[in-house]
DNA sequence: GTCTATACCTGGATAGAC
DNA sequence: GTCTATCCAGGTATAGAC
């Protein structure tokens, strides 16, 4: 484990500001203060916040990437590859309850600022989704598996979104169990029509 | 119709760039600019951007009660009007494409921002929330009205998102087809333990 | 590579004339 | 009730010493 150089120290503490506070509200002045860096030395590693931005939804996928190979890793059974990432739900509940989804309130945000790395942060909605798409496909849902993996993703969103407004445990739980029953219930359909 | 006035205009104009560009990226220079009208004379209606915020959340929670009620006259049946909200996603389909759903934009980022005005935005999704209860009720499932009503709210949050991200029509339509289904069965449902 | 100093702009907010 | 002028804080970005 090497030493974390002052750029990757930024793009570290800017992940979670961006994630906690939004890309927006972030000043170069809240970075420097968590990192105790001079606000001038920035410019050293990063021309413009745009950059920064840039370098941090990499640095999202990096991660995403890294957490789905685990995934797949953990169980070679699809069906409980859906579920690892259905389950991020209840394992991200104090974080989702406090600043929502990351990927979502990303893309949101930047939809909002009409912003150019609003493409590159689409990119990991997109990682999700075809990784999903890949699990239906090898269970057997050839020609749904992309309105199945969207529908996985649209009812994770809410999900987050709803826990992040009301916070309601009950509300978690239920719902996580009831998109697992659901991947039940869509799967066992279809070793029927084997 | 009697005319509008200076505060009125105000904030039917921040009502809506706090939707397209979001509250704390949109300024007084945005706002009087769309109105023409000079950035001193803001004060003499609000003393903060914050007043703002709340008149614009005030605003949105007469609209939406409004709405309410129009879907009320317009059927006596609770499941029709439950399928007026969830439609809703299709009838504003191109602004949710550009913007997302209006409440679930404005909650995550106030939440985000830590913002005093949290509170009162979320009421705006209670509103949905106690009426559909209501409905729920209305229809028998008195015991599960809560979660079901959450359910519904989460979907359709889901879905917004997800069109705001990838604006794919043939998800949009069978997402909403789904949820429509949904509810058929968990009506259907009930009416057999009658 | 890191610092200080500083330029420049935008944004919220105030004072006071009309 | 509306305007202009202005203040001040904070934001991004640059220059240049160390």
């Amino acid at each position: 484990m090497t030493k974390e150089t002052t750029r990757e120290r930024i793009i570290t503490v800017a992940d979670n500001l961006f994630y906690e506070q939004g890309f927006d509200h972030t000043s170069f002045a809240d970075i420097a203060g968590e990192i105790s860096i001079s606000r001038g030395n920035f410019y050293h590693h990063f021309k413009t916040k745009d950059q920064i931005l840039e370098a941090v939804i990499e640095l999202r996928l990096k991660n995403t990437l890294a957490m789905i190979k685990e995934w797949e890793a953990a169980s070679p059974c699809a069906k409980e590859r859906i579920k690892s990432y259905i389950t991020i739900l209840d394992r991200n509940k104090d974080k989702i309850a406090k600043h929502g989804c990351p990927v979502g309130t990303l893309t949101s945000e930047l939809a909002k600022l009409s912003h150019d790395a609003q493409g590159l942060a689409n990119k990991i909605f997109s990682l999700f989704d075809e990784w999903l798409q890949i699990q239906f496909r090898d269970i057997g849902l050839h020609d749904e598996a992309a309105l199945l993996s969207q529908h996985v993703l649209a009812r994770s969103q809410g999900i987050a979104t709803l826990y992040n407004t009301f916070q309601s445990d009950t509300f978690l739980k239920k719902e996580i169990s009831l998109l697992l029953e659901w991947l039940e219930e869509t799967c066992s359909t279809t070793t029927a029509n084997h």
